[in-house]
DNA sequence: CAGTGAGCGAGCTTCCGCTTGACTT
């Protein structure tokens, strides 16, 4: 038995620094918390002084009586946690739960898995820092509290199950407080003017720096280009460089896997899990951008061999976000003379970016030189200018180049052809093309972390279960939408002549954006009406700071508590009794058939439209919201379309056949049974009754194929031919046929056998597909998961 | 799978941060 046991949070780890300490001792890992406050109820004790009541995770049992049998044989238990808040704090809940003597204990800290590093650790053990384990009940029980408080509130005040907390109110409020910048909107339309003239022949483009906000003014300049002749009037060049950018960190991962990768944030984490498991990268959960002495020498080293001496030049990042706490370094390769891996497809593609990003940061500066021409207009005021840029030497960019958010149109030419002062140009074309301002952009996963990380809120470990959070509650939704055509104008000044075209390009289209639902405006409404302070961007950073103060020792951490909960409780009993139910109802107008008021609210099952009230006489007529409207912006008219489906269309075979939209999306219903429109085919307010027989029938079809075989044996086993090919289905449960076997000849005892082999595996227990509520979809794991091209969709596309 | 929309009012829901696990139709 060893002497020593030591306690890390991370198995992972735990398996590493065993390989460096040696047989005398043993290393064992926490899987993080091991206790937490009761799940029923507060978990708080309100009479002593807000006193926390813990209870162990009931996954941790196992853990803990493994650890318990582990450190009473132990002469020295060494607790190794992450040095900051949480770490420090599941030291201590180690401590009380193993009752561990406290000349036995010791409290060891290193931020990077060397030998080194952590030899140097065991040399300088301390014991808990309890004001630092106080800060970190402080935040626990403000969250709960926040959390436990308001969730209620929002059950008897909009609708059941709904949920608030400390971060993920605010996350909503981000989205829909955008939401409504966008559709307060207008774009204003102006006037670029771009010339191409020529030099020996060489085409070099060259654009009037200013906007023309009247079409009346670019076409006056156009007329006097017409007679004008064009003279550079200076060649400027200046020398430019470009750093490369800080190594990974678990929201700039996330960012670069979304723009480079189309990974969703959640995934970008489940690859980069298998990635740390195997063994290939640090700890994929850090805010710090660090990177340790060993790894640095290792990247110059790859740096010296790969590229030469002229690539390198090692640097230091420090960090600069809000609230970080730095217990480990960055997210880095193991290896970094290990370019590549030998692994899934994602996986390579992750860790491809991970070394890049690595090595890069510690390579040269690009010297570019970036060349601006001004052309002079002799019959008028404005200049062209053209500019161009090359690199002089390419530095870190041979390996990596961090993407843009936004996808603005790259204007950064290349080479220029050699011009001089005074040199009189041709211009082949003039062009003034009329453009519009942008409406700010829509939340993508990536960018709601990036913003959430600027303003202090929320940890690495929880950006992604934040970002299901709220798509599970249905305050948000991510979704494609279509753009619209937009007529746009150009007038072409070419062989002294000017005309005119209309053209069309798509705009507003959207890929995997966020939206709010409606339930997420009405909850996000109400509670920035009655808890303006905790909604307020800046209310986490605030209690950071009070938290830091208890850690210093400065500050109590329970006064600090009753300080916040003494007023906020009292908003909470205020809300309770003084606030109206929110509905969100809005009257659009009156429907010009019935003469009825027709409104907008939220119903026990979402957003719906109704036509006259429960007052009067006749039942009021009800039709769902879709998929895209809101109960903010629908009109009169889009809400007056909703009620023409179900629509009828005839009748077919005796029965009749009508056509409407429900859960699942347009539908056509006939004798019982339901057959989809094809998307982007069929519009449920145009299709015919032909066209809805041809689905029909093609449904039907489909049903006929559905039974590959059955069995005299057993009725209930049949061999079915679902979405996913073949499988064996039997009393409700599903089955998968091995790849080796044939279906349609799968005999009766090979199915049995299918099935007992598959009989234990039990059923998955979801975490993340839990039904959406209050929202016109259902998102589940899979939609999540699916890889969607970055940029393509979303950008705008001129005919 | 394709509905519902009122009212009895039982008994339930809910937070944030640490960590992985066992699921695949």
């Amino acid at each position: 038995m060893s002497d020593n046991l030591v306690i890390v949070e991370s198995p992972a780890k735990a398996k590493t620094i065993e390989k460096f300490l040696g047989k005398d001792y043993l290393v064992k890992s926490s899987f993080g918390h091991i206790r937490d406050l009761v799940k029923k109820g507060f978990g708080i004790d309100f009479e002593h002084g807000y006193q926390p009541q813990y209870v162990i995770s009931e996954d941790k049992e196992k853990i803990v009586a493994d650890l318990r049998k582990c450190s009473k044989t132990a002469k020295t238990i060494w607790l190794a946690s992450d040095e900051d808040r949480e770490g420090e704090a599941i030291a201590w809940h180690l401590q009380e739960v193993l009752k561990l003597a406290p000349e036995k204990t010791r409290r060891i800290v290193f931020h990077e898995i060397t030998r080194d590093a952590i030899l140097n650790a065991v040399q300088h053990p301390r014991s808990v820092n309890l004001d630092l384990v106080n800060a970190q009940q402080a935040r626990r029980v403000l969250d709960r509290l926040v959390g436990f408080e308001l969730s209620p509130i929002l059950w008897r005040k909009i609708k059941a199950s709904l949920s608030a907390g400390r971060v993920q109110s605010v996350a909503v409020r981000l989205i829909v407080d955008r939401e409504r910048e966008v559709l307060a909107f207008s774009a204003e339309s102006f006037f670029k003017v771009a010339g191409t003239f020529l030099v020996d022949k060489t085409p070099v483009k060259a654009d009037v720096s200013q906007k023309f906000g009247d079409e009346k003014l670019a076409l006056d300049l156009l007329q006097k280009c017409a007679s004008s002749t064009f003279t550079v009037a200076s060649i400027e060049k200046k020398p430019a460089k470009r750093t490369p950018t800080a190594p990974f960190t678990t929201s700039t991962l996330q960012q670069e896997a979304s723009r480079k990768l189309g990974f969703s944030v959640g995934q970008t984490m489940i690859v980069a899990q298998r990635l740390y498991e195997a063994g290939y990268i640090t700890y994929m959960r850090t805010d710090s951008v660090n990177l340790s002495e060993q790894a640095i020498a290792a990247a110059k080293d790859a740096i010296l061999k790969i590229y030469g001496e002229k690539y390198l030049h090692t640097r230091r990042y420090t960090t600069k976000s809000k609230g970080a706490q730095e217990a480990h370094e960055a997210i880095r390769p193991s290896y970094m003379d290990k370019p590549a891996i030998e692994a899934g497809s994602q996986e390579k593609r992750l860790y491809d970016l991970i070394w890049k990003r690595t090595i890069a940061s510690q390579m040269s500066e690009a010297a570019l030189e970036r060349t601006v021409v001004t052309i002079d207009v002799s019959g008028a005021a404005e200049k062209f200018v053209a500019s161009g840029e090359v690199i002089l030497f390419d530095g870190f960019l041979k390996v990596y180049m961090e993407s843009q958010d936004d996808e603005s149109d790259s204007d950064s030419a290349g080479l220029l052809p050699p011009m001089r002062e005074g040199q009189i140009l041709q211009a082949s074309s003039i062009v003034a093309t009329e453009r519009f301002t942008q409406r700010p952009p829509r939340y993508t996963e990536a960018t709601l972390v990036k913003k959430l990380e600027e303003l202090g809120i929320g940890r690495p470990s929880t950006y992604a279960p934040t970002i299901s959070t709220v798509l599970n509650r249905g305050y948000v939704l991510k979704e494609d939408r279509e753009g619209v055509v937009r007529e746009y104008r150009q007038h072409t000044l070419a062989n002294g002549k000017i005309t005119e075209k209309i053209l069309r390009e798509n705009t507003g289209a959207e890929k995997s954006k966020l939206f709010p639902s409606d339930v997420g405006m009405v909850v996000t409404d109400y509670l920035v009406e009655h808890f303006p302070k905790v909604m307020d961007f800046s209310f986490t950073a605030k209690v950071e700071e009070e938290f830091d103060e208890i850690a210093e020792g400065k500050v109590v951490w329970n006064k600090m508590i009753d300080d916040f909960y003494q007023l906020f409780h009292q908003k909470v009993e205020d809300a309770l009794q003084n606030s109206q139910r929110a509905t969100a109802e809005r009257k659009l107008g009156v429907d010009p058939k019935t003469g009825k008021d027709v409104i907008v609210r939220i119903g026990r099952f979402g957003p719906l439209a109704q036509i006259g009230g429960a007052e009067d006489d006749e039942k009021p007529q009800y039709a769902n919201l879709q998929k895209g409207q809101l109960i903010e912006n629908i009109t009169l008219e889009e809400a007056l379309k909703l009620f023409e489906l179900p629509r009828t269309l005839g009748s077919y075979e005796g029965k009749t056949v009508t056509v409407s939209i429900g859960r699942f999306g347009p539908y056509v219903r006939h004798d019982e049974k339901f057959a989809s429109l094809k998307r982007n085919v069929d519009d449920p307010m145009t299709v015919t009754l032909e066209r809805a027989v041809e689905l029909i029938e093609e449904k039907r079809k489909q049903e006929r194929e559905k039974v590959i075989k059955t069995f005299a044996e057993n009725e209930e086993l049949q061999v079915l031919n679902g979405r996913y090919g073949p499988y064996l289905a039997c009393a409700g449960v599903n089955y998968k046929i091995p790849k080796s076997a044939e279906p349609s000849a799968l005999t009766y005892k090979q199915c049995v056998e299918i099935m007992e082999q598959q009989a234990g595996s039990t059923p998955r227990k979801s975490r993340f597909a839990k039904k959406a509520i209050g929202t016109k979809s259902v998102i589940t794991k899979s939609a999540a998961a699916k890889s969607a091209k970055p940029k393509s969709a979303a950008k705008k596309k001129k005919s």
